[in-house]
DNA sequence: AGGGGATCGAACCACTTGGTTCGAAAAAAG
DNA sequence: CTTTTTTCGAACCAAGTGGTTCGATCCCCT
Protein backbone atom coordinates (compact mmCIF):
# COMPACT_ATOMS: atom_id res chain seq x y z
CA UNK A 1 0.00 0.00 0.00
CA UNK A 2 1.19 3.44 0.35
CA UNK A 3 0.76 6.89 -0.14
CA UNK A 4 -1.29 8.83 -2.53
CA UNK A 5 -4.77 8.92 -0.88
CA UNK A 6 -6.94 10.27 -2.94
CA UNK A 7 -10.39 9.60 -2.33
CA UNK A 8 -10.60 6.15 -4.31
CA UNK A 9 -14.12 5.76 -5.32
CA UNK A 10 -14.63 9.63 -6.70
CA UNK A 11 -16.40 10.38 -9.36
CA UNK A 12 -20.47 10.74 -8.55
CA UNK A 13 -19.32 12.06 -5.18
CA UNK A 14 -16.90 14.55 -6.56
CA UNK A 15 -19.16 15.53 -9.37
CA UNK A 16 -22.23 15.91 -6.83
CA UNK A 17 -20.42 17.81 -4.52
CA UNK A 18 -19.32 19.92 -7.17
CA UNK A 19 -22.58 20.69 -8.08
CA UNK A 20 -24.18 21.59 -4.97
CA UNK A 21 -21.22 24.05 -4.33
CA UNK A 22 -21.66 26.24 -7.13
CA UNK A 23 -24.25 26.19 -9.94
CA UNK A 24 -22.67 28.12 -12.15
CA UNK A 25 -19.79 27.26 -14.17
CA UNK A 26 -17.77 25.42 -12.44
CA UNK A 27 -14.09 25.97 -14.02
CA UNK A 28 -11.24 25.82 -11.03
CA UNK A 29 -7.99 23.93 -10.87
CA UNK A 30 -9.07 19.81 -10.63
CA UNK A 31 -7.98 17.86 -7.88
CA UNK A 32 -5.43 15.10 -9.06
CA UNK A 33 -7.95 12.26 -10.35
CA UNK A 34 -10.95 14.75 -10.72
CA UNK A 35 -10.63 16.05 -14.41
CA UNK A 36 -13.96 13.99 -16.26
CA UNK A 37 -12.20 14.76 -19.66
CA UNK A 38 -8.56 12.37 -18.81
CA UNK A 39 -10.94 9.62 -17.01
CA UNK A 40 -13.22 10.14 -20.15
CA UNK A 41 -9.86 10.09 -22.25
CA UNK A 42 -8.66 6.88 -19.64
CA UNK A 43 -11.90 4.62 -20.62
CA UNK A 44 -11.69 5.48 -24.21
CA UNK A 45 -7.89 4.00 -24.40
CA UNK A 46 -9.25 0.98 -21.78
CA UNK A 47 -12.20 0.23 -24.29
CA UNK A 48 -10.12 0.06 -27.10
CA UNK A 49 -7.64 -2.63 -25.38
CA UNK A 50 -10.64 -4.72 -23.38
CA UNK A 51 -12.52 -5.20 -26.25
CA UNK A 52 -9.79 -6.35 -28.63
CA UNK A 53 -8.42 -8.35 -25.95
CA UNK A 54 -10.41 -9.22 -23.43
CA UNK A 55 -9.96 -8.61 -19.76
CA UNK A 56 -6.94 -11.29 -18.90
CA UNK A 57 -4.86 -10.45 -21.73
CA UNK A 58 -4.97 -6.78 -21.66
CA UNK A 59 -2.18 -5.19 -19.83
CA UNK A 60 -2.03 -1.85 -18.39
CA UNK A 61 0.54 -0.57 -20.62
CA UNK A 62 -1.29 -1.27 -23.75
CA UNK A 63 -4.19 0.99 -22.38
CA UNK A 64 -1.47 3.73 -21.39
CA UNK A 65 -0.04 3.53 -24.76
CA UNK A 66 -3.66 3.46 -26.62
CA UNK A 67 -5.11 6.12 -23.64
CA UNK A 68 -1.91 8.51 -23.89
CA UNK A 69 -1.95 8.85 -20.67
CA UNK A 70 0.47 7.67 -18.01
CA UNK A 71 0.42 5.16 -15.84
CA UNK A 72 0.75 6.95 -12.58
CA UNK A 73 -2.18 9.16 -13.50
CA UNK A 74 -4.50 6.14 -14.70
CA UNK A 75 -3.58 4.87 -11.20
CA UNK A 76 -4.46 8.13 -9.74
CA UNK A 77 -7.89 7.68 -11.35
CA UNK A 78 -8.86 4.20 -10.67
CA UNK A 79 -7.05 1.76 -7.82
CA UNK A 80 -6.68 -1.06 -9.95
CA UNK A 81 -7.43 -2.67 -13.45
CA UNK A 82 -10.07 -4.71 -12.10
CA UNK A 83 -12.13 -0.92 -10.84
CA UNK A 84 -11.39 0.33 -14.10
CA UNK A 85 -12.93 -2.64 -16.27
CA UNK A 86 -15.77 -2.59 -13.41
CA UNK A 87 -16.46 1.29 -14.72
CA UNK A 88 -15.89 0.44 -17.78
CA UNK A 89 -18.65 -2.57 -17.91
CA UNK A 90 -20.96 -0.08 -16.51
CA UNK A 91 -20.81 2.27 -19.61
CA UNK A 92 -20.84 -0.98 -21.72
CA UNK A 93 -24.09 -2.16 -20.07
CA UNK A 94 -25.68 1.39 -20.33
CA UNK A 95 -24.33 1.72 -24.15
CA UNK A 96 -26.21 -1.82 -24.63
CA UNK A 97 -29.89 -0.06 -23.86
CA UNK A 98 -30.01 3.43 -24.69
CA UNK A 99 -32.37 4.37 -26.78
CA UNK A 100 -34.07 1.67 -27.91
CA UNK A 101 -37.41 1.34 -26.24
CA UNK A 102 -38.08 4.69 -27.30
CA UNK A 103 -39.39 2.87 -30.31
CA UNK A 104 -42.37 1.82 -28.77
CA UNK A 105 -43.73 5.33 -28.79
CA UNK A 106 -45.03 6.64 -31.37
CA UNK A 107 -45.66 4.22 -33.33
CA UNK A 108 -49.75 3.42 -32.57
CA UNK A 109 -50.10 0.59 -34.87
CA UNK A 110 -49.23 -2.72 -33.26
CA UNK A 111 -47.00 -4.47 -35.64
CA UNK A 112 -45.16 -1.30 -36.91
CA UNK A 113 -44.32 -0.84 -33.37
CA UNK A 114 -42.66 -3.88 -32.61
CA UNK A 115 -40.90 -3.93 -36.19
CA UNK A 116 -39.52 -0.73 -35.17
CA UNK A 117 -38.56 -1.79 -31.71
CA UNK A 118 -36.99 -5.25 -33.52
CA UNK A 119 -35.04 -3.09 -35.54
CA UNK A 120 -33.51 -0.95 -33.24
CA UNK A 121 -33.22 -4.02 -30.67
CA UNK A 122 -31.26 -6.02 -33.36
CA UNK A 123 -29.23 -3.69 -35.17
CA UNK A 124 -27.58 -1.94 -31.64
CA UNK A 125 -27.44 -5.65 -30.15
CA UNK A 126 -25.48 -7.49 -33.04
CA UNK A 127 -23.36 -4.04 -33.72
CA UNK A 128 -19.31 -4.05 -33.87
CA UNK A 129 -19.21 -2.24 -30.46
CA UNK A 130 -21.77 -3.95 -28.89
CA UNK A 131 -20.77 -7.54 -29.70
CA UNK A 132 -17.21 -7.13 -28.54
CA UNK A 133 -18.31 -5.78 -25.18
CA UNK A 134 -20.91 -8.50 -24.77
CA UNK A 135 -17.96 -10.76 -25.54
CA UNK A 136 -15.95 -9.21 -23.01
CA UNK A 137 -18.45 -9.70 -20.26
CA UNK A 138 -18.98 -13.28 -21.24
CA UNK A 139 -15.65 -14.21 -21.00
CA UNK A 140 -15.12 -12.91 -17.56
CA UNK A 141 -18.37 -14.50 -16.68
CA UNK A 142 -16.83 -17.00 -14.76
CA UNK A 143 -14.42 -15.70 -12.86
CA UNK A 144 -16.59 -12.39 -12.04
CA UNK A 145 -19.96 -13.68 -11.66
CA UNK A 146 -21.22 -10.62 -9.54
CA UNK A 147 -20.80 -8.27 -11.96
CA UNK A 148 -21.52 -10.21 -15.12
CA UNK A 149 -24.76 -10.80 -13.49
CA UNK A 150 -25.11 -7.05 -12.76
CA UNK A 151 -24.55 -6.49 -15.81
CA UNK A 152 -27.77 -8.75 -17.12
CA UNK A 153 -29.89 -7.44 -14.37
CA UNK A 154 -29.15 -3.59 -15.41
CA UNK A 155 -29.23 -3.84 -19.12
CA UNK A 156 -31.45 -7.10 -20.60
CA UNK A 157 -33.19 -7.68 -17.56
CA UNK A 158 -34.49 -4.13 -17.52
CA UNK A 159 -34.95 -3.88 -20.95
CA UNK A 160 -37.35 -7.03 -20.96
CA UNK A 161 -39.09 -5.38 -18.23
CA UNK A 162 -40.68 -2.80 -20.51
CA UNK A 163 -41.07 -5.14 -23.59
CA UNK A 164 -43.56 -6.96 -20.87
CA UNK A 165 -45.02 -4.30 -19.97
CA UNK A 166 -45.40 -2.98 -23.57
CA UNK A 167 -47.44 -6.60 -24.43
CA UNK A 168 -49.44 -6.69 -21.03
CA UNK A 169 -50.94 -3.48 -22.65
CA UNK A 170 -51.84 -4.61 -25.54
CA UNK A 171 -53.26 -7.80 -24.16
CA UNK A 172 -55.16 -5.52 -22.12
CA UNK A 173 -56.59 -3.61 -25.23
CA UNK A 174 -57.40 -7.19 -26.78
CA UNK A 175 -55.04 -6.78 -29.77
CA UNK A 176 -52.75 -9.68 -28.11
CA UNK A 177 -54.05 -13.16 -26.66
CA UNK A 178 -51.36 -14.05 -24.31
CA UNK A 179 -50.87 -16.57 -21.40
CA UNK A 180 -47.39 -16.62 -20.20
CA UNK A 181 -46.38 -12.37 -21.26
CA UNK A 182 -42.94 -13.17 -19.33
CA UNK A 183 -42.46 -16.06 -22.21
CA UNK A 184 -43.65 -14.15 -25.06
CA UNK A 185 -41.31 -11.25 -23.67
CA UNK A 186 -38.03 -13.39 -24.18
CA UNK A 187 -39.74 -14.93 -27.61
CA UNK A 188 -40.18 -11.51 -28.91
CA UNK A 189 -36.55 -10.18 -28.36
CA UNK A 190 -35.58 -13.47 -29.46
CA UNK A 191 -36.78 -13.91 -32.68
CA UNK A 192 -36.09 -10.17 -33.60
CA UNK A 193 -32.42 -11.21 -33.91
CA UNK A 194 -33.42 -15.10 -34.80
CA UNK A 195 -29.76 -16.14 -37.06
CA UNK A 196 -28.43 -12.74 -36.46
CA UNK A 197 -27.05 -12.64 -32.47
CA UNK A 198 -24.93 -16.19 -32.44
CA UNK A 199 -23.23 -16.27 -35.43
CA UNK A 200 -21.96 -12.85 -34.68
CA UNK A 201 -21.18 -13.27 -31.04
CA UNK A 202 -19.12 -16.62 -32.56
CA UNK A 203 -17.58 -14.42 -34.84
CA UNK A 204 -19.05 -16.33 -37.66
CA UNK A 205 -19.41 -13.38 -39.69
CA UNK A 206 -17.10 -10.16 -38.99
CA UNK A 207 -19.40 -7.37 -40.55
CA UNK A 208 -22.43 -6.12 -39.04
CA UNK A 209 -25.79 -7.25 -40.32
CA UNK A 210 -27.13 -5.25 -43.46
CA UNK A 211 -30.41 -3.88 -43.96
CA UNK A 212 -31.81 -6.69 -45.67
CA UNK A 213 -30.65 -9.56 -42.92
CA UNK A 214 -32.08 -7.26 -40.26
CA UNK A 215 -35.53 -6.74 -42.08
CA UNK A 216 -36.01 -10.47 -42.98
CA UNK A 217 -34.98 -10.87 -38.99
CA UNK A 218 -37.50 -8.68 -37.58
CA UNK A 219 -40.17 -9.05 -40.01
CA UNK A 220 -39.96 -12.59 -40.27
CA UNK A 221 -40.15 -12.65 -36.80
CA UNK A 222 -42.92 -10.02 -35.92
CA UNK A 223 -45.03 -11.45 -38.32
CA UNK A 224 -44.11 -15.01 -36.78
CA UNK A 225 -45.08 -13.26 -33.53
CA UNK A 226 -48.35 -12.32 -34.48
CA UNK A 227 -49.70 -14.78 -35.97
CA UNK A 228 -48.83 -17.07 -32.85
CA UNK A 229 -50.42 -14.33 -30.72
CA UNK A 230 -52.74 -12.08 -32.32
CA UNK A 231 -56.08 -11.97 -31.95
CA UNK A 232 -57.57 -13.95 -34.28
CA UNK B 1 -10.99 -39.58 -11.59
CA UNK B 2 -8.98 -39.72 -14.80
CA UNK B 3 -8.44 -42.83 -17.02
CA UNK B 4 -11.05 -45.27 -18.21
CA UNK B 5 -11.45 -43.77 -21.29
CA UNK B 6 -13.40 -44.67 -24.10
CA UNK B 7 -11.20 -42.25 -25.97
CA UNK B 8 -14.07 -40.69 -27.82
CA UNK B 9 -13.07 -37.40 -29.07
CA UNK B 10 -9.77 -36.41 -30.52
CA UNK B 11 -6.10 -37.99 -30.84
CA UNK B 12 -7.37 -39.04 -34.31
CA UNK B 13 -3.59 -39.38 -35.77
CA UNK B 14 -2.82 -41.55 -32.72
CA UNK B 15 -5.86 -43.42 -33.63
CA UNK B 16 -4.99 -43.70 -36.89
CA UNK B 17 -1.20 -45.08 -37.01
CA UNK B 18 -2.32 -47.94 -34.27
CA UNK B 19 -5.32 -48.88 -36.45
CA UNK B 20 -2.85 -49.04 -39.39
CA UNK B 21 -0.22 -50.65 -38.01
CA UNK B 22 -1.60 -53.35 -36.26
CA UNK B 23 -5.37 -54.74 -36.62
CA UNK B 24 -4.84 -56.73 -33.49
CA UNK B 25 -5.07 -55.22 -30.02
CA UNK B 26 -1.83 -53.07 -29.73
CA UNK B 27 -0.34 -52.93 -26.82
CA UNK B 28 3.37 -52.24 -26.93
CA UNK B 29 5.75 -49.74 -25.69
CA UNK B 30 3.82 -45.99 -26.13
CA UNK B 31 6.48 -43.71 -27.92
CA UNK B 32 6.79 -40.51 -26.37
CA UNK B 33 3.44 -38.54 -26.55
CA UNK B 34 1.83 -41.07 -27.81
CA UNK B 35 -0.32 -42.49 -25.11
CA UNK B 36 -3.50 -41.67 -25.26
CA UNK B 37 -4.62 -42.27 -21.82
CA UNK B 38 -1.80 -39.43 -20.74
CA UNK B 39 -3.07 -37.60 -23.51
CA UNK B 40 -6.53 -37.63 -22.07
CA UNK B 41 -5.46 -36.66 -18.76
CA UNK B 42 -3.48 -33.95 -20.36
CA UNK B 43 -6.88 -32.74 -22.01
CA UNK B 44 -9.38 -32.98 -18.75
CA UNK B 45 -6.82 -31.77 -16.56
CA UNK B 46 -6.70 -28.56 -18.92
CA UNK B 47 -10.69 -28.41 -19.37
CA UNK B 48 -10.81 -27.96 -15.89
CA UNK B 49 -8.74 -24.91 -15.79
CA UNK B 50 -9.75 -23.75 -19.32
CA UNK B 51 -13.54 -23.19 -18.46
CA UNK B 52 -13.15 -21.95 -15.00
CA UNK B 53 -10.27 -19.24 -15.87
CA UNK B 54 -10.66 -18.62 -19.78
CA UNK B 55 -7.92 -18.89 -22.11
CA UNK B 56 -5.64 -16.02 -20.83
CA UNK B 57 -6.10 -16.50 -17.08
CA UNK B 58 -5.30 -20.41 -17.15
CA UNK B 59 -1.47 -20.96 -16.57
CA UNK B 60 0.29 -24.15 -17.60
CA UNK B 61 1.45 -24.82 -14.00
CA UNK B 62 -2.72 -24.40 -13.10
CA UNK B 63 -2.94 -27.34 -15.86
CA UNK B 64 0.38 -29.37 -14.67
CA UNK B 65 -1.24 -29.20 -10.88
CA UNK B 66 -4.47 -30.11 -12.23
CA UNK B 67 -3.73 -33.17 -14.42
CA UNK B 68 -1.29 -34.26 -12.31
CA UNK B 69 1.20 -34.60 -14.94
CA UNK B 70 4.04 -32.76 -15.25
CA UNK B 71 5.23 -29.69 -17.37
CA UNK B 72 7.84 -31.32 -19.60
CA UNK B 73 5.55 -34.15 -20.47
CA UNK B 74 2.80 -32.00 -21.82
CA UNK B 75 5.32 -30.37 -24.03
CA UNK B 76 5.80 -33.68 -25.18
CA UNK B 77 2.29 -34.07 -26.44
CA UNK B 78 1.51 -30.45 -27.32
CA UNK B 79 3.54 -28.18 -28.58
CA UNK B 80 1.85 -24.93 -26.66
CA UNK B 81 -0.57 -23.83 -24.74
CA UNK B 82 -2.41 -22.66 -27.81
CA UNK B 83 -2.57 -26.18 -29.06
CA UNK B 84 -3.44 -27.76 -26.25
CA UNK B 85 -6.20 -24.99 -26.15
CA UNK B 86 -7.48 -25.30 -29.68
CA UNK B 87 -7.43 -29.70 -29.35
CA UNK B 88 -9.61 -28.75 -26.18
CA UNK B 89 -11.95 -26.78 -28.45
CA UNK B 90 -12.78 -29.30 -31.19
CA UNK B 91 -13.88 -31.85 -27.93
CA UNK B 92 -16.01 -28.98 -26.32
CA UNK B 93 -18.12 -28.66 -30.15
CA UNK B 94 -18.36 -32.23 -30.99
CA UNK B 95 -19.87 -32.85 -27.03
CA UNK B 96 -22.28 -29.95 -27.48
CA UNK B 97 -23.98 -31.54 -30.40
CA UNK B 98 -23.81 -35.62 -29.36
CA UNK B 99 -26.87 -37.02 -29.25
CA UNK B 100 -29.42 -34.33 -29.75
CA UNK B 101 -30.42 -34.66 -33.25
CA UNK B 102 -31.40 -38.38 -32.86
CA UNK B 103 -34.65 -37.01 -31.11
CA UNK B 104 -36.31 -36.30 -34.27
CA UNK B 105 -35.98 -40.27 -35.42
CA UNK B 106 -38.65 -42.32 -33.24
CA UNK B 107 -41.22 -40.02 -33.27
CA UNK B 108 -43.56 -39.51 -35.93
CA UNK B 109 -45.88 -37.17 -34.11
CA UNK B 110 -44.53 -33.90 -35.43
CA UNK B 111 -45.24 -31.91 -32.06
CA UNK B 112 -43.57 -34.73 -29.89
CA UNK B 113 -40.75 -34.34 -32.37
CA UNK B 114 -39.77 -30.80 -31.86
CA UNK B 115 -40.41 -31.31 -28.02
CA UNK B 116 -38.30 -33.64 -28.16
CA UNK B 117 -35.77 -32.41 -29.92
CA UNK B 118 -36.00 -29.14 -28.04
CA UNK B 119 -35.77 -30.51 -24.34
CA UNK B 120 -32.67 -32.79 -25.79
CA UNK B 121 -31.38 -29.12 -27.53
CA UNK B 122 -31.85 -26.51 -24.77
CA UNK B 123 -30.84 -29.25 -21.36
CA UNK B 124 -27.41 -29.91 -23.15
CA UNK B 125 -27.11 -26.08 -24.38
CA UNK B 126 -27.61 -24.63 -20.99
CA UNK B 127 -25.78 -27.51 -19.01
CA UNK B 128 -22.97 -26.44 -16.89
CA UNK B 129 -20.35 -28.04 -18.84
CA UNK B 130 -21.32 -26.47 -22.25
CA UNK B 131 -22.42 -23.25 -21.13
CA UNK B 132 -18.35 -23.03 -20.03
CA UNK B 133 -17.20 -24.16 -23.12
CA UNK B 134 -19.65 -21.38 -25.08
CA UNK B 135 -18.22 -19.02 -22.34
CA UNK B 136 -14.31 -19.36 -23.20
CA UNK B 137 -14.80 -19.73 -27.11
CA UNK B 138 -17.20 -16.63 -27.03
CA UNK B 139 -14.09 -14.99 -24.16
CA UNK B 140 -11.40 -15.57 -26.91
CA UNK B 141 -13.69 -15.08 -30.68
CA UNK B 142 -11.91 -11.39 -30.68
CA UNK B 143 -8.12 -12.72 -30.84
CA UNK B 144 -8.96 -16.06 -32.39
CA UNK B 145 -11.31 -15.90 -35.23
CA UNK B 146 -10.08 -18.59 -37.20
CA UNK B 147 -10.84 -20.98 -34.44
CA UNK B 148 -14.27 -19.65 -33.00
CA UNK B 149 -15.68 -19.11 -36.34
CA UNK B 150 -14.82 -23.12 -36.59
CA UNK B 151 -16.06 -23.74 -33.80
CA UNK B 152 -19.54 -22.41 -35.07
CA UNK B 153 -19.17 -23.85 -38.62
CA UNK B 154 -18.40 -27.22 -37.36
CA UNK B 155 -21.05 -27.16 -34.49
CA UNK B 156 -24.39 -25.02 -34.46
CA UNK B 157 -24.14 -24.51 -38.37
CA UNK B 158 -23.96 -28.29 -38.97
CA UNK B 159 -26.87 -28.81 -36.88
CA UNK B 160 -28.73 -25.82 -38.27
CA UNK B 161 -28.87 -28.12 -41.45
CA UNK B 162 -30.11 -31.40 -39.55
CA UNK B 163 -32.74 -28.98 -38.33
CA UNK B 164 -33.54 -27.37 -41.28
CA UNK B 165 -33.96 -30.42 -43.61
CA UNK B 166 -36.49 -32.32 -40.83
CA UNK B 167 -38.73 -28.90 -41.65
CA UNK B 168 -38.29 -28.90 -44.84
CA UNK B 169 -39.40 -32.78 -45.03
CA UNK B 170 -42.51 -31.58 -43.16
CA UNK B 171 -42.86 -28.70 -45.69
CA UNK B 172 -43.17 -31.51 -48.74
CA UNK B 173 -45.57 -34.01 -46.54
CA UNK B 174 -47.94 -30.50 -45.86
CA UNK B 175 -47.49 -30.32 -42.05
CA UNK B 176 -46.09 -26.90 -42.05
CA UNK B 177 -46.57 -24.16 -43.97
CA UNK B 178 -42.91 -22.44 -44.70
CA UNK B 179 -41.78 -19.74 -47.05
CA UNK B 180 -38.34 -19.13 -45.68
CA UNK B 181 -37.04 -22.18 -43.76
CA UNK B 182 -33.60 -21.07 -43.29
CA UNK B 183 -35.19 -18.25 -40.85
CA UNK B 184 -38.12 -20.81 -39.77
CA UNK B 185 -34.60 -23.37 -38.41
CA UNK B 186 -32.88 -20.50 -36.52
CA UNK B 187 -36.39 -19.42 -34.72
CA UNK B 188 -37.35 -22.59 -34.21
CA UNK B 189 -33.85 -23.29 -32.29
CA UNK B 190 -33.73 -19.57 -30.59
CA UNK B 191 -37.31 -20.38 -29.47
CA UNK B 192 -36.82 -23.72 -27.92
CA UNK B 193 -33.85 -21.57 -25.44
CA UNK B 194 -36.36 -18.57 -25.14
CA UNK B 195 -35.25 -17.25 -21.61
CA UNK B 196 -32.69 -19.71 -20.49
CA UNK B 197 -29.59 -19.35 -22.75
CA UNK B 198 -28.90 -15.67 -22.76
CA UNK B 199 -29.71 -16.17 -18.57
CA UNK B 200 -27.05 -18.76 -18.30
CA UNK B 201 -24.36 -17.19 -20.59
CA UNK B 202 -24.44 -14.23 -18.93
CA UNK B 203 -24.07 -16.25 -15.03
CA UNK B 204 -27.64 -14.66 -13.97
CA UNK B 205 -28.70 -17.69 -12.82
CA UNK B 206 -25.96 -20.35 -12.05
CA UNK B 207 -28.15 -23.44 -11.62
CA UNK B 208 -29.20 -25.44 -14.56
CA UNK B 209 -32.41 -24.52 -15.70
CA UNK B 210 -35.31 -27.07 -13.81
CA UNK B 211 -37.58 -29.71 -15.61
CA UNK B 212 -39.98 -27.15 -15.16
CA UNK B 213 -38.26 -24.39 -16.73
CA UNK B 214 -37.33 -26.18 -19.72
CA UNK B 215 -40.79 -28.05 -20.99
CA UNK B 216 -41.75 -24.22 -20.45
CA UNK B 217 -39.46 -22.84 -22.61
CA UNK B 218 -39.75 -25.85 -25.07
CA UNK B 219 -43.77 -26.43 -25.15
CA UNK B 220 -44.17 -22.47 -25.59
CA UNK B 221 -41.83 -22.59 -28.23
CA UNK B 222 -43.40 -25.45 -30.07
CA UNK B 223 -46.37 -24.30 -29.87
CA UNK B 224 -46.03 -20.92 -31.12
CA UNK B 225 -43.81 -22.36 -33.84
CA UNK B 226 -46.61 -24.57 -34.95
CA UNK B 227 -49.40 -21.25 -34.44
CA UNK B 228 -47.45 -19.66 -36.97
CA UNK B 229 -46.46 -22.75 -39.33
CA UNK B 230 -48.13 -25.12 -39.15
CA UNK B 231 -50.74 -26.12 -41.55
CA UNK B 232 -54.32 -24.97 -40.84
C1' DA C 1 5.95 36.56 -13.19
C1' DG C 2 5.97 33.18 -10.17
C1' DG C 3 4.33 29.27 -7.30
C1' DG C 4 1.84 24.96 -6.75
C1' DG C 5 0.23 20.96 -8.12
C1' DA C 6 -1.40 17.63 -11.79
C1' DT C 7 0.74 15.10 -15.18
C1' DC C 8 4.47 12.78 -17.46
C1' DG C 9 7.72 9.09 -18.35
C1' DA C 10 10.91 6.09 -17.25
C1' DA C 11 13.01 3.34 -13.99
C1' DC C 12 11.93 0.09 -10.72
C1' DC C 13 9.68 -3.77 -7.82
C1' DA C 14 8.39 -8.46 -6.84
C1' DC C 15 6.19 -11.85 -9.11
C1' DT C 16 4.18 -14.69 -12.83
C1' DT C 17 4.15 -16.11 -17.52
C1' DG C 18 5.02 -19.78 -21.36
C1' DG C 19 8.52 -22.61 -22.35
C1' DT C 20 13.18 -25.38 -21.77
C1' DT C 21 16.59 -28.24 -19.61
C1' DC C 22 18.44 -32.00 -17.10
C1' DG C 23 19.38 -35.37 -13.79
C1' DA C 24 16.77 -38.67 -11.16
C1' DA C 25 13.11 -42.02 -10.92
C1' DA C 26 10.10 -45.34 -12.90
C1' DA C 27 8.77 -48.75 -15.70
C1' DA C 28 8.64 -51.64 -19.57
C1' DA C 29 11.74 -54.68 -22.92
C1' DG C 30 15.02 -57.89 -23.69
C1' DC D 1 19.12 -58.76 -14.12
C1' DT D 2 20.42 -54.69 -17.53
C1' DT D 3 19.04 -51.62 -20.89
C1' DT D 4 16.02 -48.26 -22.84
C1' DT D 5 13.00 -44.69 -22.78
C1' DT D 6 9.12 -42.13 -20.92
C1' DT D 7 8.00 -39.36 -17.21
C1' DC D 8 8.91 -36.58 -13.24
C1' DG D 9 10.09 -32.43 -10.75
C1' DA D 10 12.44 -28.72 -9.95
C1' DA D 11 15.41 -25.33 -11.39
C1' DC D 12 15.89 -22.12 -14.84
C1' DC D 13 15.09 -18.48 -18.60
C1' DA D 14 13.77 -14.14 -20.68
C1' DA D 15 9.90 -11.45 -21.05
C1' DG D 16 6.02 -9.34 -19.28
C1' DT D 17 2.68 -8.46 -15.33
C1' DG D 18 0.19 -4.98 -12.18
C1' DG D 19 1.57 -1.52 -9.49
C1' DT D 20 4.83 2.24 -7.29
C1' DT D 21 8.09 5.93 -7.10
C1' DC D 22 10.16 10.22 -8.24
C1' DG D 23 12.24 13.92 -10.47
C1' DA D 24 11.25 16.64 -14.59
C1' DT D 25 7.77 19.22 -17.01
C1' DC D 26 3.92 21.87 -17.95
C1' DC D 27 0.00 24.51 -17.09
C1' DC D 28 -3.30 27.04 -14.34
C1' DC D 29 -4.15 30.44 -10.86
C1' DT D 30 -3.00 34.17 -8.24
Amino acid sequence: MSSTKTCSTSLSTANVLEAALSGDERQGRLAAGQDPAKRQQILEGADRVFSTMGFDAASMNDITREAGVSKGTIYVYFDSKEELFLELCIGYRDKLFSGIYSAFEGNHNLRDALIAFGKALSIKVTSDMVIRSQRVVIGVAQRMPSMSRSFYEQGPKKGQAIVKAFLEKHVAAGDLEIEDTELATHQLSDLMMSGLFKRRLFGFTDKEPTEEEINRAVIGGVDMFLRAYGKR
